[in-house]
DNA sequence: ACAAATTTTTAGTTTTGTCTAAAAATTATA
DNA sequence: TATAATTTTTAGACAAAACTAAAAATTTGT
């Protein structure tokens, strides 16, 4: 298995949630940023070694064998990302990089005693649950902060985009995992909202709150 | 720098401590266990990139350049292989393996971070030297066992092959870095020896010999 | 239903890194 | 110093993974 290979199979696994009918080649071609013939061609091979089922025009989908290798990389890319930020002095908006080399190196060892090492931790620094050595992980009960009403509150427990730039513009605004957040205000006219956070009072733009997930408590 | 061309540079490196003239193509190849072919061919493509001096059957030398890259991915490499005895249980005769890939991992922040986690150890499990940021690294003052005379002693400093065969050979043997060793006797037949490990007694071969560093107290 | 727009695949190249087989250069030997 | 042995390079192929441009299939809009 190709670190290559590797990639496109987390990503399509990533895009299965929300396509289980079938991934379109664009759609991942656009997450791998790469061109559709490229993508065409993996899906190719990858259907080849039969990780995953693929009929022309038809989209893929992964056989078992290909979930089980992108769980296997999930697993490896959020121990690591845990790691960097528990021991390696690294903040949430640095991991994600180093994870994404981190998680292609090929040691059953490593990442059972890493995992060891870390206290088998439940989530990553982004809130995403950890899958355990079967490949099981916990579903974390989590609302989009943008479908809350008005007055509605709960825990940060997560993000949906992991890029640098959004968590770096949570911390600026003092969000992170663990905050109550509660809705003091929706605006109607561009779906940005006035919430509250523990102490502090702030506005978010419609995007940002499409990206951060809340467990309701009330 | 891809991982393939990291890897030369780090052979070539290595070789040239011997062969301070000019590395010769098929040194390379048998380090690389590849074909002397496709030595070449990678060769030429570092002296392309001015990371060592290649004149067609004069063998080649690293540039500073090639060599300041080389020392970058020893120095990983051997803090990589700290880390994973320190802290992760693995055994001095396991860690090779997985370093060789953890080695080429992009990021100076964690390299930087991995090493102050570690307390900036000075030598890595096999008693070779890291390089510190600046690729200056100690020279370890040792002898190979096998040149040692009849009644000198001294202290296990390291070893010459880092294989799982030959590390394991000696964990057998109960040899291991810190070890007192003193030679009981030289047999000028075969030059295999008889030593004093510790408070132990035992015979080991002309080849076992070689590949033991002894720092000299007498 | 048919043309237009979009999506997807195919065909042909490119780069990296490998291989085998053969040619060329160097070194050893008689 | 010729000849033989060895080392090294060249030539030609191949696989992985990407690209561009063009063709084919599907979906959409009227
Ligand atoms: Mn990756
Ligand atoms: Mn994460
Ligand atoms: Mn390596
Ligand atoms: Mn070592």
């Amino acid at each position: 298995m190709t670190l290559s290979e590797e990639n496109y199979l987390k990503a399509i696994f990533n895009l299965e949630e929300q396509t289980p009918k079938g991934v379109p080649t664009n759609a991942i071609a656009e997450l791998m940023e790469t061109k559709a013939s490229s993508a065409t061609d993996m899906v190719k091979r990858l259907a080849e070694k039969e990780l995953l089922q693929y009929k022309p025009y038809q989209g893929t989908r992964l056989t078992k064998k290909g979930k089980n290798h992108a769980v296997k990389v999930i697993r490896k890319h959020r121990l690591w990302e845990t790691f960097l930020v528990e021991n390696l002095n690294f903040s949430w908006d640095e991991v994600h990089v180093v994870a994404e080399q981190l998680e292609h190196i090929q040691s059953e060892k490593l990442i059972h005693q890493l995992d060891k090492f870390l206290g088998y931790p439940k989530t990553d620094p982004h809130g995403d649950p950890i899958p355990d050595e079967d490949g099981n992980m916990e579903t974390i009960e989590k609302k989009v902060l943008a479908e809350l009403q008005q007055n509605d509150e709960g825990i940060c427990v997560g993000v949906d985009d992991s890029s640098s730039a959004f968590l770096k513009y949570l911390d600026k605004l003092n969000i992170s995992l663990g905050n109550k957040i509660k809705v003091i205000e929706k605006e109607a006219f561009d779906n940005s909202m006035v919430i509250q956070v523990d102490e502090n009072t702030l506005s978010i733009s419609s995007l940002a709150s499409k990206n951060i997930y809340i467990r309701k408590t009330s």
